[in-house]
Parts: C-alpha cells; structure tokens; sequence
DNA sequence: CGTTCATTTGAACATGCTCAATTCCTGTGG
DNA sequence: CCACAGGAATTGAGCATGTTCAAATGAACG
C-alpha cells in the first residue's frame, strides 16, 4: 500500500475551508510542536487507509476524492456504513474502545490529511472552536446515521433511492460541483450494500428512474433531469398504510397538550 | 411539564460511575464556578426531556430510568433512534446546528443531570480525561448505530428482534442488573418502530420465541429461559421455524436444525 | 361497567429477493 | 486489432418474508 502514497508539503487548505484545520489554529496559539505544514497522502481505488481492529491513534480528514467505511458482521458479511466526500472527518470510531471498528477504503484517487491523537487533543485543548468543530463533526455523522436509519425503517426501496440520489446531489452541490450532473464513485454493488437492497433492485430502479423520464444514466454518470419529480418520490407513500403510524403519532401527540 | 419536574441536591454518584460527571473534575480543578452540587431533575413517564427543533444549550446524563429519542420525518412519520438507559448521555445530536434534531422522551419515571454547553466546555478545556470521556461516549452511540445498521440491512425479523433482546440484555447486565429477567419499559409499539417492523410481526416473534421454550413473556416483563438458543437465532441464517406460513409445528419444544 | 388502548391472532396480499440468463464493459494477451 | 475472460449491470419469473387488513381479547382506568 506504501508504494501508492506520495507525500505533499502543500498547507491544508481545503481542511481550513472545513474549519477543522488543525495546522492554522496551532500557529495561532503560538504551541506549534511541529512547525512543517501538514503533510497529507495520496491514496488509489481500493486502497486500504483504515482496518477494523487497528491501533486508534489518528483521525482523517479527506481532501479530496471518496472513501467508504465498512463494518463486519459476525457472520462474515460486511455492510457499508458511510460514504465520505471532502472535509469529512474519518476515524471518529476508533474513541470507544482505542481501536478501529470500521474498516475505511478508497473508491478512487483521493488524499487524506492524518491528525494524530496527541495533535487532536492538544488543539483541542487549546481551542475553543477545535473543540466545537470537533464535536459538531461528531454530531453532523450521528445525525446523518439518525436520517438514514429513518429512510431505512420507513420508506420503501424506491423512496430510499430517490433520497439516496438526492442526498448525494446535495452533497455535491455543498461542495461547489454541479447538483445535477456527477458520477458515482461506488459500484452498484456497493449501492445496494449500503442501502439493504439487492443489486437487481438498484438496477431496476435506475431503469424505472430513466424510462419516466427523472434521471439519465450512463453507466456511472447520473444526470437528474427533474428533481422535483424525484423529491415527489420521497413523500409518494403507497395509497395505505396508516394504521400503524397513526397509532404513533397519537401516542406523540399527548405530550403537546396536557390539560 | 415543569409540574413533574422535582429537584434534589444530592452529589451525582451516578454520573461519576460512568466517568463523566463534570461536578468531580470542577471540584479538582478548583474551578467550580456553582459551588453547590448537581442537581437532577426528575421526570415522569411521556415527559419531554427534550424538544426537537429547540435551542441547543445542554446535554444530559441520565441518572435512572429510561428514554427514547425520536427524529420526524419530513412525511410526519417518527422514527425511535435511540433508547437511553442510565449512564447514557442524551443531546449531543445538538452541536451540529446548535438545535436539537431529535426529540427525548421518558418511557418512565426517570433523574437526568443537566450539564450546559458552557460548563461543558469548561470542563473539556480543563481535563483532558473530560475531553476524551466524551469524544468516546460520541463514538460509542456512532457504534452503536453502525452495528445498528448492520443488523438492519443485513438479519431478518427474527435474528433482529433476538439481537435486540441480546443488547438489552447486556445492558442490564452491565447496569448491575439481572440479564434474564427484566422489564421493557417500552410498547411494542416502540419496539416496532425502532426495529423497522409491524407491531404484528413483533407480537408474533414473542409468541414464537415463548413456544419455542426461550422466553417466558408476560406483558412487559421478560425472562430469558435459554440465552444459549436465542444466541442462535442470530448466525442462523436459515429460519428454523416459519414464522408466517401455516406451521407444522412440532409441538415440543425442540426446533428442527436445520444447520 | 364502559371506554380506550395495547396486544394477539388469522388470512390475504405485495414488495423486493433469489435464481437464472443475457448483455455490456474493461482490460489483457495473442 | 481482435478475441476472450471476468466482472458489472440488466432483465425476467417465481416465490418468501413480512406487511396490511380485520377481528377478537386483554388490561388499565375513570
């Protein structure tokens, strides 16, 4: 894996865009240990930057390119739990037990800036905004996990495609690039993983998506012809089902109003 | 709701069980700006803890009871993200945009301790087994939902509901309390939706479980006869009974292995 | 007691999976 | 340059898991 990293001695500034830079704020607090820039490496598709069961002793922040985590189930079989774009934080697993429960790999060429922990914990200590950025980090993935655990419980496939696809233009269009035009760095398998479905659902999908005319496909390059037909997807229940969630909603509902 | 509300001035020895109550470290530090010792408060069954959409200004630490958290759907629906039990912190969904995502509710008569964001951060700036106490309680709940997430996409009804009676049963057990006989203190209701099933379903599985000799159930209350069977449930990817076809049941307790 | 909510149980149905066959794409070697 | 291999993706058909609908029972509570 060595033999595909390079070293750079550029400033991090795409990490200073994210507000995590720990490089800046070390200078400003007038501590820098180290006074080199940060160096961050270049990593190919399919490298590995993280194994579930390593030593926990740094954090990532991806410059550039897209990686995705992994988790292992007892069974043998992995599920994927995120996908990282730009000025995500990596790693943040590792805290509970000094040890990495996901595995991280790369999708394509991408780079990373590494952060070890001793770096981490004396800006932390240092600087009230490391400290907020940090725990805003944090608290934007377990959000994120929040959301999608949502789509996973209460919308059907084809709802949870369509926020797929809409959570990515997103994050595309948060990043400056075009919200309507991307490629897909992950296979269709890796799709299918993530979104606990089979890869023929994806598939088919995709297929339904382009005869109505809401997305063109080309192999990995998704055009979103009409977005607004693809949120209708999200809010389009099935004619039924209302049973149930009525019942929890009158539960919540109690609370609002106790005489 | 602040009608149920009590307050009592005892130290917070919960708290400092899990490593986290910031009252210790204050008086170590000498900073203790409130000299007096952490109140709690005290809430009833349905109380709201915490509101979605509300101003971010503190996390709690639940002292005793048990909670829920809910996100809301853009469809109206709630999805149950988490529960709480004693020792868990509750709120750190707010630092992403300084509003709480979830709401927090009580499924019965339950202590939090209150810490603010200011004294918080205090705390984190002062001691680093502070900073590093809750970076870790973060990746923890993060782990918590990736497994979470694995058993979602990956196990069906049966090796998800066993899974859930596993966590709970671990998580009495590393309370102090018995792991094979306790109480759910939520509804199938609850259960349902955070295990992204029908009530039905849940129901059934009880039942199947209860003649099939691994459980004995009696309304909320659970008692775990063979925790050696229900293990098995989990790795077998087979179902050994069918659950929703006409059973041919052999009407002992012996299931056919089918491994 | 009567009302209401939680739970259980049965039966029909449907969403999405599995299996299987085919096509498409990419890289490789002759 | 083409043939070929192997993985990725597409498409079809049957079927199983778990949902929905419906009804009945049980428990809690005023």
């Amino acid at each position: 894996m060595s033999r595909y990293t390079t070293q750079q001695s550029t400033h991090c500034q795409h990490c200073a865009t994210t507000g995590i830079c720990l490089n800046q704020t070390k200078n400003q607090s007038g501590l820098a240990p180290s006074p080199a820039p940060r160096a961050h490496k270049v990593y190919h598709k399919s490298d590995c930057l993280v194994r579930a069961g390593a030593t926990f002793d740094a954090i990532y922040i991806l410059r550039s390119g897209s990686a995705k985590s992994t988790i292992l189930a007892s069974s043998g079989e992995e599920q994927i739990t995120s996908f990282y774009y730009p000025g995500d934080l990596i790693g943040l697993d590792g805290f509970e037990n000094s040890r990495h429960v996901n595995s991280v790999h790369f999708l394509e060429t991408s780079s990373v800036c590494r952060i070890n922990l001793q770096e981490l914990d004396n800006a932390m200590a240092s600087s009230p905004s490391i400290r907020f950025k940090i725990l805003q980090g944090m608290s934007h993935i377990l959000n994120d996990e929040d959301r999608f655990l949502l789509s996973i419980n209460n919308m059907n496939s084809t709802q949870r495609f369509a926020d797929f696809l809409l959570d990515l233009s997103a994050k595309f269009e948060k990043r400056g690039l075009s919200s309507d035009l991307f490629d897909l760095s992950m296979t269709r398998i890796d799709i299918a993983n993530y979104l606990g479905m089979a890869i023929e659902t994806v598939s088919r999908l995709l297929t339904q998506f382009q005869r109505e005319c809401v997305l063109e496909v080309d192999r990995r390059r998704i055009r979103i012809i009409d977005s607004q037909k693809l949120k209708l997807y999200l809010t389009n229940q099935e004619p039924t089902a209302h049973l149930f969630t009525n019942k929890v909603t009158n539960n919540q509902g109690e609370q609002t109003q106790v005489v």
